[in-house]
DNA sequence: AATGAATGAGATTTCATTCAT
DNA sequence: AATGAATGAAATCTCATTCAT
């Protein structure tokens, strides 16, 4: 469950930094393009500026690109998402459509990296999808937080069941943007999209006072 | 668009339709446990009982036996809902709901199928892949049309756009289920998990006489 | 220390069998030119007369080979000297010296084989090389056995040690003679060889009656 | 059959002797362990104690260090047998005795670098095989000076074909107390080893007075 | 003189596909 | 129609060597 570590030959931690974004970002290109397998680890020493040895100098194996690349794509979404400046402490109904509205946005950035992460993931060792994993419902917790405060602020009227299951409903919607996109975003904008799925969700949740 | 067809060397046609069987449901699953691309032709051929030559007179590339297995997904998932004897005629609340629930139901029998389908589609040629997406917009559609009649009823007031994006959202909350099965199953049972969604979906629609 | 089994893709074991002896031919003249590190394996697929494709159908990795073709020499040093017809069971000055002339004369048909042998031998699994040395164990047994007849039957007077370390002096001597050609062929024919190592050893035993 | 002169960048003569003795040491090491062509030039230099740019400002090539470490093997040894210092001039049966009891020693504290030579020799240039062979020669002579010291005193009466075999038998039972140490010296201490085979080699040479 | 990041030729191994039987 | 041995292109990975700092 803990983060696992992938061992650079070379010495100097901040090239190995530089390098490994070099990489990240040429392999995501091209995974997009071609999918983890259809891609050659020449390909991605290729893409990201460097030879083939050099790539080798900084994991070990191909599978750690895809480790790389899958744990990088989550640290973008989350850094995205902290410049969101979420608020989760207030619990109000502003809040909660503040933060699904943030969420969607962010989620509309990264749709192609996020279909990468939910096609490859299968082929990381148990541990690493595992902590992935464990980062996704860090983003679900974040919805379940603001959903309690509201319940606590006497918002809504929701069981801690019922919480679970529209922060997931969240959650899901929100990747279902980037996932179905040849279909929604025919259909609707990001904003359209947003504003309807909130409808319902808000529709959905019993208020207090009807 | 139309369905590709696969060459086959063989001509007794009754023959190529049994021994396909036998190789989708080899391969099937195969392609559960460690995906298409970890999977050789050799396993295929053994999981179907017979040798790889054998194997190769009744497709011609490996790509062949992507597509067999994603079409045969979609064509028993289309089969197994057609068996639940769905009424998209009377656009009442009560066949809406019967739809929905028989929907979940057969998702959660083809969860590790539609999965698969998920995970690997993007290999196939991008003409079979708008075959596999139309096959899924027909099954958007049915909902479609169900919402459609129920409008025309005077049950709901909906527009045409929300509408799409109604049958969208049950489409996609039928294959969350089996994608965030390790979170989703948890929390609840199917039964459990269908009554929650149909809850805020009724409630996210505008009813007429409220 | 039992016998390593190769695994092989092919299942017919004649043809198994056929394929690996024309392996190790050519092996083995690979490894007696460069050694076993510097040869390739296409080189060997090729000195053996098929394609790098089909040397992997009876084999699984590079080490293979070397065990195969280590396991090859020996069995046909053995089978060589079953064909010499030693005869272990006399115990008399003959019969020792008939079976060290046939081992040295063996010794130096195989001499470039067994050079091989003892050079590459360390790259091998400690399994295979027990089972290898075990091997040697048998040959050198083969001299106690004698030793130990002629002792019973009152030819030498000899404790168990001493029968022990003049087996494994004779089984030395043979290997010397390929080892060191470069020096002691230059001095000696094989015949003369023999008849030398014969006399100190003869000389070098306690007589019973002198 | 000269020696090989090895080429360093580095200009200091004393350094470079430092550097590579250095070098030996950590590379005798690995050898021992690993064989030279397992072993890599990054696991040398790492050994030695300097950088993998330092190691080729004292080498050119990998196979240098091969020759360096043979080289050092056989001049250690040498310098050893100096220390012993052994008389080949008195000719006499006590210092032939004591000769071989010293060269048995020596034998027995080099047992493991005499095997690499052994078995990494091969790889060497011939040129390089040449001149450590000429080293093996110039021990091989010592003991037939003794023997020919001997004969001249009247000691043994010996053709010189007869001393050179005798020689050549001498350096083999030295190398093969190393070579075979996993049978031997469960056998033997070093010094009944010695005893044994100086007994087998005296009775053997046809003694002047009997 | 020392370092270590960069290089790329070349090694091993896999596996989709063919084809003679 | 069925078989499975043979093929070789292509993939991953290693490591001796170089060279800018």
């Amino acid at each position: 469950m803990g983060k696992h570590t992938v061992q650079a030959s070379v010495k100097d931690e901040k090239l190995v930094a530089v390098r490994r974004a070099q990489m990240v970002k040429g392999a995501v290109n091209l995974f997009k393009e071609k999918g983890f397998h259809r891609t050659t680890t020449r390909e991605i020493a290729r893409a990201a500026g460097f030879s083939i040895g050099t790539l080798y100098e900084y994991i070990r194996t191909k599978d750690d690109v895809l480790y790389l690349v899958c744990d990088s794509i989550y640290e973008n979404v989350k850094e995205r998402l902290d410049q969101e400046a979420l608020n989760t402490e207030k619990g109000s109904l502003e809040s909660l459509t503040a933060a699904v509205a943030s969420y969607f946005k962010v989620m509309n950035e990264f749709q192609e990296e996020v279909l990468i992460l939910y096609q490859e993931m299968r082929s990381l060792p148990s541990e690493s999808i595992k902590y992935i994993l464990g980062k996704e419902m860090e983003m679900v917790a974040m919805f379940e937080t603001i959903l309690q405060k509201c319940v606590e602020n006497g918002e809504f009227l929701l069981t801690k069941r019922e919480i679970d299951g529209i922060a997931h409903n969240i959650f899901v919607q929100g990747q279902m943007w980037g996932f179905r996109r040849w279909a929604m975003q025919k259909l609707y904008t990001i904003e359209e999209y947003t504003d309807l799925q909130l409808r319902y969700l808000l529709n959905g949740v019993r208020m207090r006072d009807i």
